[in-house]
DNA sequence: ATGACGCTCAAAGAGCGA
């Protein structure tokens, strides 16, 4: 089976390259980030018409929101809120071969990586703090995946030392995020088939004139696995031609194969 | 160092992204 994640900029705008993307990689499972739509108006036909028939929804107007579609039944879902206000940001479903599905978009945490003067980097690091207990206390087998807006490794960033200071890339995020990996020995699945510090980028910004040519990318979005099903992960994929389709995400859909 | 772009919506520019 096939997991997929793509940060989508907006499910509406942007539901021709969803479908294509469908159409061309067909995962099981598909989730998505900041879909910035109220559950009401969810472009649900497109991807019934797909054949993903299971569809679990958190939407609020305007920011934020994530979504799961699959072709397999999604049972025992659930949804968290890690910053007790209200956004939505994190869906999990187990599906029929038991397997749980994490699916995340971790706040961005702002301009300025200081606690004290941006409150939104201190809710960034809180929120990655809650689920670092949660993930302490799961026993199960599970798949997470999303946008966690942080760019762990040197070679998770077009330069290192001109990202030390830019939230995405700072020492103190990326001790947050290898504290989450520890509570649950998560595996990095993009790392462990494409080792570092061989080039690897999910996201490039809009502001650049040609994002090819300059590729500053970052690699914001991961796919972790719980270490007793790691091993079943057969291929991992970025799909980096999707940066040029259309109007495009400013990230790239990623996929992994397992073997379940 | 700055600003570059792009999406949403109380619909013009503010708020947000990262």
């Amino acid at each position: 089976m096939t997991v997929a994640s793509w940060n989508i900029n907006s499910v509406r705008f942007r539901l021709d390259i969803v479908e294509r993307f469908l159409r061309e990689h067909a995962p099981d499972v598909l989730c998505l980030q900041e879909t910035k739509v109220i559950d009401n108006d969810f472009p649900h036909a497109a991807f019934e018409a797909l054949g993903y028939t299971y569809r679990l929804l958190n939407g609020q107007k305007m920011h934020h929101g994530v979504a799961m579609l699959s072709k397999l039944p999604l049972i025992e879902d659930r949804r968290y809120d890690w910053q007790d206000n209200g956004e939505a940001r994190h869906i999990g479903a187990r599906l029929p071969n038991g397997l749980l599905v994490e699916n995340v978009y971790v706040p961005a945490g702002g301009d300025i990586p200081d606690t004290a003067k941006n409150p939104k980097f201190a809710q960034k690091l809180a929120f990655l703090e809650r689920m670092t207990r949660w993930s302490a206390n799961l026993r199960e087998p599970t798949l997470i995946v999303g946008d966690f807006n942080i760019a762990p490794l040197e070679s998770d960033v077009w330069s290192h030392k001109a990202l030390l200071d830019v939230v995405s890339h700072t020492p103190i995020e990326v001790e947050h995020l290898a504290r989450l990996a520890a509570a649950h020995d998560w595996v990095d699945l993009g790392r462990r088939f494409v080792p570092a510090p061989q080039r690897l980028y999910t996201w490039w910004s809009y502001r650049a004139a040609d994002w090819k040519a300059s590729d500053r990318g970052r690699r914001l979005d991961h796919i972790w696995a719980s270490p007793a099903i790691a091993d079943k992960a057969t291929r991992f994929e970025i799909v980096e031609d999707a940066r040029n389709w259309g109007k495009p995400s400013d990230h790239i859909p990623q996929l992994v194969e397992l073997a379940l």
